[in-house]
DNA sequence: AATTCGGGGAA
DNA sequence: TTCCCAGAATT
C-alpha cells in the first residue's frame, strides 16, 4: 500500500527537524509560518531564535511588534511576521489561548492558508487532511502522472483529492510529513533521484519517462526591471533614514533618501548594486552625499550608527549600509 | 485570475 | 540566468 511504503521510507530516512518532535500547536504554527516559501535551512535559525525569545504563545503576543519584526529581519515576506504577532494576540484574547483544532478553524487565522491549516491540523491534532505544499504538489503531479499545470487551482484541488484518497488508513501527520520529505529530498525539481525512490514502481511519471516533464506551469514568472536611485545622506557619523510607505516592496522598512536633490550636491562616493528578487530585478545606484546641516526633509531623520544597529525594524539593502559604514570609517 | 509580497541556494 | 522553496493576501 502506498501510505505504508512511503511512511516506512520516511521513518528511516527523515531529517531530524525540531518541529517534528512536538505536537505543540504553537511550535508547529511558528515553524509553518517561518517556512512558507522558505527553505528549511534558511528558516531553521529563525525558528530557534523565535522559540528562545518567545517560548510560549503568550510571550510572543506580549512582545512589541517592532521587536518581532526585528527578529524576522532578513527572512523576507515581512507580512508573515506581522500576521504572526497579530494572530498570537488574537488567540490569546479571543480564543482563550487555544489554537483551533481543525482545518476550517485554523484557516480563519491571519497568515494561515490551505497548506498551513492542513499542516497544523494534521501535525498537532491528527486530522485527516492533506498538506499540499510545493513539495507535495510536485510529488503527486509526478506520481499520479497528472498532465495538468500545477499553477491552476483546479489541478491543486484534484491533487488534494488524490492525496486524500491515498491517506486512507494512514496516520495523517506521518503521511503528510512523508510526502513532503520525499518531495524535498528525492523527488526534487531537477534531476529527481528516482533510483532512491520507495514508490518508483507505482510512479506514472517514471513509467512514462515524464520525470523531467512533470510538473509544469501554464504561466511564466514575469520579472520586472526596475531602477532605484538612492542618495545616502550623511551628516557627520549619522545617516538619514525614513520608513517606507505601504504599497511597495519593503513596506515599513527603513530606507535611504530617494528623491532628486535640489540643489545638486557633490557626491562623496558612489556604488551600484543589483538585487535579484522573484518578480523584480532591481538596479540600484547609491550616492553618498555629505550634508553640513541636519535638516530632516521628507519625514525622515538622521540616525547614528549605534541607533541604526538597534533599529526596531529592518533596513533595506543591509549591504549598502555596511558599505556606507566602511566609507565613514575611512573618513575619520 | 493575476499580482504582490524577500531572500537565498541549486543547477 | 531561471527556477523553486514546508504560501497567503490582496487586487
Amino acid at each position: 500500500m502506498f501510505s505504508e511504503k512511503i511512511i516506512s521510507w520516511y521513518l528511516i530516512n527523515k531529517r531530524d527537524l525540531p518541529w517534528r518532535n512536538t505536537r505543540n500547536p504553537y511550535k508547529i504554527w511558528l515553524s509553518e509560518i517561518i517556512l512558507q516559501q522558505t527553505r528549511v535551512s534558511q528558516g531553521l535559525p529563525y525558528y530557534y531564535n523565535f522559540l528562545e525569545k518567545y517560548p510560549t504563545l503568550e510571550a510572543l503576543a506580549t512582545a512589541p511588534i517592532d521587536e518581532v519584526l526585528r527578529l524576522w529581519q532578513g527572512l523576507g515576506y515581512y507580512s508573515r511576521g506581522r500576521n504572526l504577532h497579530f494572530t498570537a494576540n488574537q488567540i490569546v484574547s479571543e480564543y482563550q489561548k487555544k489554537f483551533p483544532e481543525n482545518f476550517e478553524g485554523l484557516k480563519k487565522l491571519k497568515g494561515v492558508g490551505n497548506y498551513t491549516a492542513a499542516a497544523i491540523a494534521s501535525f498537532a491534532f491528527g486530522q485527516k487532511v492533506p498538506a499540499i505544499d510545493g513539495n507535495a504538489l510536485r510529488f503527486f503531479s509526478r506520481f499520479g502522472g497528472i498532465n495538468e499545470p500545477i499553477d491552476d487551482p483546479n489541478t491543486i484541488k484534484s491533487i488534494f483529492n488524490f492525496a486524500y484518497d491515498l491517506m486512507e488508513g494512514a496516520d495523517p501527520a506521518l503521511f503528510n510529513q512523508s510526502v513532503m520529505e520525499l518531495g524535498a529530498t528525492i523527488c526534487v525539481p531537477k534531476n529527481p533521484k528516482c533510483d532512491q525512490c520507495p514508490v518508483r514502481p507505482e510512479c506514472l511519471a517514471f513509467s512514462h519517462r515524464l520525470q523531467d516533464k512533470l510538473p509544469f506551469k501554464s504561466k511564466k514568472i514575469k520579472v520586472k526591471e526596475r531602477k532605484l536611485d538612492y542618495k545616502i545622506l550623511v551628516n557627520e557619523d549619522r545617516i538619514w533614514l525614513k520608513l517606507r510607505e505601504a504599497g511597495d516592496i519593503w513596506a515599513g522598512l527603513y530606507d535611504f533618501f530617494s528623491r532628486e536633490l535640489v540643489p545638486k550636491l557633490p557626491v562623496a562616493y558612489s556604488f551600484q548594486k543589483k538585487h535579484i528578487l522573484t518578480h523584480q530585478r532591481l538596479s540600484i545606484s547609491f550616492q553618498i552625499i555629505i550634508l553640513e546641516n541636519d535638516e530632516t526633509p521628507d519625514g525622515g531623520k538622521f540616525y547614528s550608527i549605534k541607533e541604526i544597529e538597534a533599529l526596531p525594524k529592518p533596513i533595506v539593502i543591509d549591504e549598502a549600509f555596511k558599505i556606507t559604514m566602511k566609507f565613514l570609517d575611512q573618513l575619520s
